[in-house]
Order: C-alpha cells, then sequence, then structure tokens
DNA sequence: GCAAAAGTGTTTAATATACACCCATGA
DNA sequence: TCATGGGTGTATATTAAACACTTTTGC
C-alpha cells in the first residue's frame, strides 16, 4: 500500500525512557534491536507513530509491544527533531518517561525486541540513535522533578517503608539525606498513610509500612500546597 | 510533486505562543488566518515542518515569516498529538514558547497572516485548533518556570527599574509582592549589575536602571544555585 | 549478646514575612 | 506644595540543618 502527499513528511515516533527501582537499584528499561538501522545495539524501547493514534498511545502501545509493560506511569519528557538523529531519514521522536516499580511489573521481551533488559543508569552502553541524549534529559527531568512532585513513589511497591523511600530519594538525588529530618518532612506533609503493618523476612527489627495517599496529596495541591523535599 | 511512503504519515507543524510585556501588561501574540481551516480565526504563529529543518528551526522560521519576529528567546513546551486536534487530518504539533520584549522587537505582519496583533491573556478570543489549550499550558508554564528560572528578564528591555521587575512578577504570578523583601531579595541573588543610569520622562523621581548579568548568573548555577523568587 | 536498622527531640542558624516612614522629583 | 513612586531597616515567625542515643528484632 502506498501513501501519498504533496510535501515531504518526517517520519513520527515515540520513546520511552523507562525507570525502574530494584534492590535500592535505580535502572532503565532498554531493548536490543531487532533490525537495522543499529540492529543488535541497545535501544529506548519506541516505534513509529500511527494516524489516528495519540502520541501518547503511540508510546503506551510500542511500550507494551517490546517490552509487555503495561499501565505505567507515564508522561512526556521532550521532542527531539534534529534531522540527522537517524540515519535513514528525517525522523521526530517524541519521548515519554515512564516510572514502574519492578516488583509489580514483569517485563517479558516481545516480538520487536530480541531482548528487553534492565540496566543500572551508570552501566548503560552507547545506545542507538540519539538514544543516550534522551536518556540523559530524561534522568534531569526525574531529579529536577522528585523534588517537588511526589512521583517517586510511583517507582517504589504499594507499600514501602520510610528507609525504601529515602534510599530512592537519595539514589536519584544522589546525595544523603538526614533520616530524621527526612521522616519529619515526609510525615508533617500528611501525604502517606500509615498502615498496621510491618515489613516481614528483614533480619532485624522491622519497619513500619506505610502507602502513598494520592486523595490526600490530590486535595492538597488543589488548595495550593506545595510538595517540596 | 507527489511524496511516497509505504505507511501514512500525520503531519508535524510547529506552533509559538509568543509572550510579550506591554506597559505592564502580558501579552500574547496572535495571527488572523487567511486560508481553511478556521479562515479568519485568530491562531498561535506557526507551519508545517520541512523535512531536514529542526524542529526548533521550523518554529522560527515559521514566527519570522507570520510575525517578522527574529532572535528571540524559544523554548520547547509540549507536543501535542490528539489526532482530531485538525479537523482535516492528523497533525502533531511541538508547540514552543517565546519570551520578547515589546520595545525591542517589532512585529510586522506578513505573508501567511493577513494580520498578526497583540492580546491581554485576559482577551484572547476563540482560537483556532485547540490553542486554546496551548495557550493555557504556557501560561502555566511560565508561571512554574518564572519562579525559580530568570527568565522573566526576556520580556523587559536591557534596562529596567526594579519597580518594573517587581510588576512583571506580580502580573505573571497574579499577586502582590512586599517591595522591600522583593528588592532585598533579588538584589542579594546578585544577579542584577547596578548601571550608572536612571530612568527619564517619568513624572516622579527617577528610578535606578539594572541589567540582567546572565554571566554572573550562569556562574552561579554551575556551582550549584538556585534562583528563587 | 550482638549486629542491624527502627525510631525519636532539641538546639541553632538561616530564611521569610510583616510592616511604615522619609526622600527626591516633576508637574 | 502636592502627588507619585524611590528607597530603606528591624523585629518576629517559620523553616532548615545539625546532631546521638535507646529500642526492637532476628540470628
Amino acid at each position: 500500500m502506498k501513501y501519498t502527499y504533496t510535501h515531504p513528511r518526517p517520519a513520527v515516533t515515540a520513546d520511552c525512557v523507562v525507570f525502574g527501582l530494584d534492590d535500592e537499584d535505580l535502572k532503565v528499561l532498554l531493548i536490543q534491536r531487532d533490525n537495522a538501522p543499529f540492529e543488535g545495539c541497545w535501544a529506548l524501547p519506541g516505534g513509529f507513530a500511527r494516524v489516528g493514534e495519540a502520541i501518547e498511545e503511540t508510546a503506551r502501545r510500542e511500550l507494551a509491544e517490546e517490552t509487555g509493560l503495561k499501565g505505567v506511569f507515564l508522561e512526556q519528557l521532550y521532542t527531539f527533531g534534529d534531522p540527522h538523529r537517524d540515519p535513514r531519514e528525517h525522523v521526530i521522536t517524541v519521548a515519554y518517561f515512564a516510572l514502574v516499580n519492578l516488583a509489580a511489573h514483569t517485563v517479558r521481551p516481545d516480538t520487536d525486541a530480541r531482548n528487553a533488559a534492565w540496566f543500572e543508569i551508570e552501566d548503560v552502553p552507547e545506545l542507538a540513535f540519539d538514544h543516550n541524549r534522551i536518556l540523559q534529559t530524561a534522568c534531569q527531568r526525574l531529579r529536577g522533578k522528585i523534588r517537588y512532585v511526589p512521583i517517586g513513589f510511583e517507582l517504589l511497591p504499594r507499600k514501602f517503608t520510610l528507609r525504601q523511600l529515602q534510599q530512592l530519594y537519595e539514589k536519584i538525588l544522589d546525595r544523603t539525606l538526614d533520616k530524621r529530618n527526612f521522616r519529619k518532612k515526609i510525615l508533617k506533609m500528611d501525604i502517606l498513610a500509615e498502615l498496621d503493618e510491618i515489613e516481614t523476612d528483614v533480619a532485624h527489627r522491622a519497619a513500619r509500612l506505610y502507602s502513598f495517599d494520592k486523595r490526600k496529596y490530590d486535595r492538597m495541591t488543589e488548595e495550593g500546597f506545595n510538595f517540596e523535599l
């Protein structure tokens, strides 16, 4: 089938930078490419936009097709339109970043990708296209955003300890935080629900579990409160 | 000439939300459309992406063609990809927002647009496509960003008084600020250069002029300082 | 009983806020 | 001389930062 236009058009793709937290390590999900260009090279999951499909849907569909991930937190990151970022032709990509907690979502490699795997942020190899740059932009955005929007909870299991939360922040912000001050601050915000449960299977005193109370948070932001760590 | 592809492609455009400050009023630059759809309707300046042209260049080129504005501060805002946002077909638009100071840039209507004009933000009429929504997104971004990145200076003349700066912030943040506290805070940041000049042609005591010292600011941000008003 | 992490308060410094008057200038 | 905005300081409240020990639990 052929599709003809009076003017040449750049192609459009959507790519996803998927962050996951695994035993306190921040990782990113990559796929190994099946086809040219960059065959065999690691890359961000993503693919071509379809006509009639919202661009975010493109991102979600490709993510599901290539990695099996569904229903994740997804937010638009930036649109990269350099005409030489794809050696074949002018391809504009709308990049998204996603946050998942690894315990709740299992990844299965699928048709388009020979393989999908989690990489430690520091150990990411040379990627296809300008994907290293996109990843870098995503890391910056994550660091910038996590300080004043409580998106960090997307990376944790539904029930978590304050230590897990603190370690997450320390990992992303790349500095240590004072335990007492951290707890004081986050609890005072009143966006966590204290559960009647404690962690299990730990070789020391078990910590209380908490969950993020989105309803409280939404109510507070409406009233002009701002989260800021 | 015809251009043929094996898969259908959405079209891509770039649109600009241009903010300008005029006698302490925040305005946005609109053009009146010459062609269908939405002929005669007011819209954001913008147009179709060319193959081989970086998408930001599309935005700059269209802005210059339609309004005569060149060399302005331009930053990517968001990409809108709803398949029904253009009644003709699926058009993805990469929206940018621009800041200009009206004194330094003159606007001349040009080929594509029958007319270009500045509108008070509050008086913007029903626009073509989803441009009202894009404008709204841009306003939010401007408000959010101006508090922690000193982009406000782009809206002012090179030399300005502290009153002008404060009024700008009050306009955008939509609340009054205490004069003494504002001056203390902004001067303590040490990103303004105090000039040996005062304003002229005012019917009261003339205020000292300042200019934004980008070099100082860049040096400070590198050292991990953060502007925050 | 010891290793490992949970949990908890206070002091001090820094920052934000609230607030009012005299001064210079041009009309 | 009056109207208009320029320019300035201090006291108080709030928030951030620094800091160490006791408790619980599993091994």
